[in-house]
DNA sequence: ATGGCAGGTTATACCTGA
């Protein structure tokens, strides 16, 4: 038994984040790191500069331009398997087994376009119909002992305290009542438990996204908790604690996400 | 209601993000 954790980010490209790393590590003592948006092909991955600090073992599944997933890590990955969904080949979906047997899904759910309608918006229906595949995908695999982790970008704020204001993002993507639809079919196909709410009641806000444009995130604080960490019910008792590492948003040059961790005992 | 910024690309304008 010891403790393991969990980091996950969005990155926005993971190659302008390499000189973040050290900084990472140091303020959150990961064990395994789970990436979204690194931006960049397999064969050019920077697995040096991680390997340097430690994350010698690596499961990535990666995209030119958009997108692109990985897990560093600092014990063996196993079983590794790279999803593809609604026919892309766009980087949304890496998984790998650690010792221990607990499974780690990094996600990049899209985010979604600007209108909220999946008939005037593919993009919208995008996102909704890799929600519904990822659904039936997670619901195939269920067995009442497994001892699952799915993290990542997700793209929805799901609660009004994860949104800086629930009335004036209703309509906008990411808070839309349909979406968080879809992201609670997912949540119940394995009972998955919100690892960061776990620790933190539902009245308290939390961001673990700040947009780019305003001219001072940290004052509007305008933000949107995107970033998620769900575990299956086995794991729910091994929850030690949880951080959304806000600082890092203010990191140079910054990512326009924060990283997330879930520390579990296992 | 809008625009604001950042990153990538067979770049130097346009796509994507959310």
């Amino acid at each position: 038994m010891k403790d393991l954790t969990i980091v996950t980010w969005n990155v926005n490209s993971v190659r302008l984040r390499v000189p973040l790393i050290g900084a990472l590590i140091e303020a959150l003592a990961p064990d395994v790191l789970c990436l979204q948006e690194t931006k960049v092909v397999d064969a050019d991955f920077p697995l040096q500069a991680f390997a340097e600090h430690g994350f010698v073992h690596a499961a990535l599944h990666g995209a030119k331009a958009y997108g692109g997933v990985a897990i560093l890590s600092r014990e063996p990955l196993a079983h590794i398997e790279r999803p593809q969904w609604c026919g892309k080949a766009d980087g949304r979906h890496v998984l790998a087994r650690l010792r221990s047997g607990v499974e780690i899904n990094c996600l990049y759910v899209p985010a979604g376009g600007d209108v909220p309608d999946p008939i005037a918006n593919p993009k919208f229906a995008h996102k909704l119909r890799l929600l519904g595949e990822l659904s039936a995908w997670f619901a195939a695999r269920k067995a009442p002992r497994n001892r699952l982790v799915l993290t990542g970008d997700l793209n929805i704020a799901p609660l009004e305290s994860d949104v800086w204001s629930h009335r004036a993002l209703l309509k906008e993507v990411s808070h839309t009542p349909v979406e968080i639809d879809a992201l609670e079919t997912l949540r119940k196909t394995h009972d998955w438990i919100d690892a960061v709410r776990y620790f933190v009641p539902p009245g308290e806000p939390l961001y673990s996204w700040w947009s780019y444009r305003a001219r001072d995130w940290e004052a509007a604080n305008r933000g949107r908790r995107l970033d998620h960490v769900w575990v299956t019910p086995p794991l729910r008792r091994h929850l030690r604690g949880a951080t959304i590492l806000r600082e890092a948003r203010g990191w140079s040059p910054p990512s326009d996400h924060a990283p997330v961790a879930v520390t579990l005992a296992v």
